[in-house]
DNA sequence: GTTAGTGCAAACGTTTTGCACGCTA
DNA sequence: TAGCGTGCAAAACGTTTGCACTAAC
């Protein structure tokens, strides 16, 4: 994964209208540092422990913010539950259903694969903006959720 | 896609132990006639019509049955809205961002394509169950939701 | 007759909203 | 200092649950 800067983050936000407050650096950096894909009590709870007064609110607002400046994604899984992802090119993801954790999938024969694919068919009525492959499945020996 | 008379999910649900109730078979029924996704409410209004005694909870939990039964299966969309389909085998979803509408996407090129590809590379520490291709764009010319 | 399924309404958890206040630029 | 962003709390939304009643087997 590319590593942004504050400054960087900063710098894009200015760009894209956005003020730099200590908030959405925070979440920001709470975001990128984590691979997975935290949810908005998550990301609450990680940014609670250096920044204790930041609500639950402004953590889903900041999202939003993020999400239309491009720096970050959303992701819904099967339990229905709003996920966020520091990246915002293409990318897939791994799914366990046991431990409910989601990992990327990175690799670029698949997305080369696609990008081919995708290129030669076309599409009846359909102007493709991304596609992604999402793969379930599970974490051999891991300890199911709660 | 493949047609499932109403003698066939009747005979389905009693292999898994569900009785055959008008309205498991009402909301089935609804199911396998729309190709796009509805949601619970939209299944709830179908079937509302010609079955007025019917609550959206029921819909609720026959939808589960119906998963549970094997004869349907649950998709949620970045709307984070739970969505039902009728059909239970590998297949994509085209999502269009600009009326929400959900269609199959059904290609044995591409299906062969991520088998094969998945058949070689191996994913460390990750069974895989099941994967599936969902792309999002826009339909030319069509209107926006709401 | 027994058990599973239904309907209703209340409860639940997540996400959004409204508004007064505070802070960034 | 002008306006965006925040915090709080309330509301909204989709979904689940509990329970008494009904219907399928």
């Amino acid at each position: 994964m590319e590593k942004v800067s504050l400054q960087d983050v900063q710098k894009q936000l200015k760009e894209h209208g956005l003020k730099a407050t200590p908030q959405r650096l925070a979440i920001y950096h709470a975001l990128v540092q984590r691979h997975d894909h935290p949810t908005a009590e998550q990301v609450y709870a990680l940014i609670h422990k250096q920044n204790p007064g930041i609500s639950l609110g402004t953590v889903y607002k900041t999202m939003d913010s993020l999400v239309d400046a491009g720096l970050a994604s959303k992701v819904i899984t099967s339990d229905g539950v709003l996920r966020f992802d520091g990246k915002t090119h293409t990318h897939g993801h791994l799914h366990c259903t046991k431990t409910g954790r989601i990992m990327d999938f990175e690799d670029e024969e698949l997305e080369a694969l696609l990008t081919d694919y995708f290129q030669r068919k076309k599409l009846p009525n359909f102007v493709i903006d991304h596609f992604q492959v999402h793969v379930t499945g599970q974490i051999p020996d891991s300890r199911p959720k709660s």
